[in-house]
DNA sequence: TTTGCTGCAAATAGTTTGCAGAGAC
DNA sequence: GTCTCTGCAAACTATTTGCAGCAAA
């Protein structure tokens, strides 16, 4: 089993396990999401779903997408700039790597990120319950146009 | 010479040397940036403000931290909940730790960023120009609460 | 049948902008 | 005297909310 697919399922059943019903305009926007290689914000999530339910509704999006982060299902991730970026596929805090061009956004694989947490917790005495790592830069393509 | 005062006529000179006029409320505000220990936001800043200047409009608080942001005299952290808070003391990147409770920003000192970088632009192909780091959790006080 | 969900429109909040007068240089 | 800056108020934009009807279970 893919694991986009692998994914859908695993939110369909946190859904269902807490008793939120599933409508089609639900289905669809988890489907975007749980396969959200390219970090999608409302917008995006919204102009892909137009053409199947003309009537959507942006609010429907926003309580969808603020319903899956509720249940930890999607990792948000918020810039500067006021733009939100939404991971459903990898709903767990990991580091970005961000184009100032073309928006791209990539995940890099990176080892050392525990350890930093723990220097962290002793070097300050905080109880570390998350934590949020990018890289803003330009990437190949943008670099070589 | 204390650090805040150094921070204090670096910001000006930048002005200076940028043909910013020096008018009572701009200095005002570089002043409790420079010494941004508790990385305040714009709320923040116009209130301390405001015992000073009864006139003073947010507009111009809004104004002046963008004017210094883009000359790099001021780090800009941008939160998702829409909350921005700003560091004029140390305007370049660095690690944060945020506790969730009382909101407090504390900057600890880790070595390993640097490799981190290098090792994001090898993998990725990225020219990276600049990252952000932040650790979230509840600070020894609130916990002891 | 019940309860939660959707679409619409209005409300909200943080930030930005236009403009006329004030003030730095 | 010139030109930028300020304060005010209005504009803007992304997001949230109230409500009535609709649909999943």
């Amino acid at each position: 089993m893919a694991d986009v697919e692998k994914r859908y399922r695993s939110i369909i059943k946190k859904l269902q396990d807490n008793k939120h019903k599933l409508t089609p305009q639900r289905l669809a926007i988890v489907r975007i999401l749980a396969g959200s290689a390219g970090h999608p914000n409302i917008e995006h999530i919204y102009g892909q779903l137009r053409g199947d339910f003309p009537t959507m509704s942006l609010a429907t999006v926003y309580r969808n997408v603020m319903l899956l982060k509720s249940l930890g299902e999607v990792l948000e991730l918020g810039f500067t700039d006021g733009s939100n970026r939404y991971d459903g596929n990898k709903p767990y805090p990991h580091p970005h790597v961000i184009c100032y061009q073309c928006k791209k956004i990539i995940d890099p694989s990176l080892a050392t990120l525990k350890d930093l947490t723990h220097e962290v917790a002793e070097q300050t005495g905080f109880r570390i319950l998350t934590h949020r790592l990018d890289f803003f830069g330009i990437c190949e393509a943008c670099h070589n146009k």
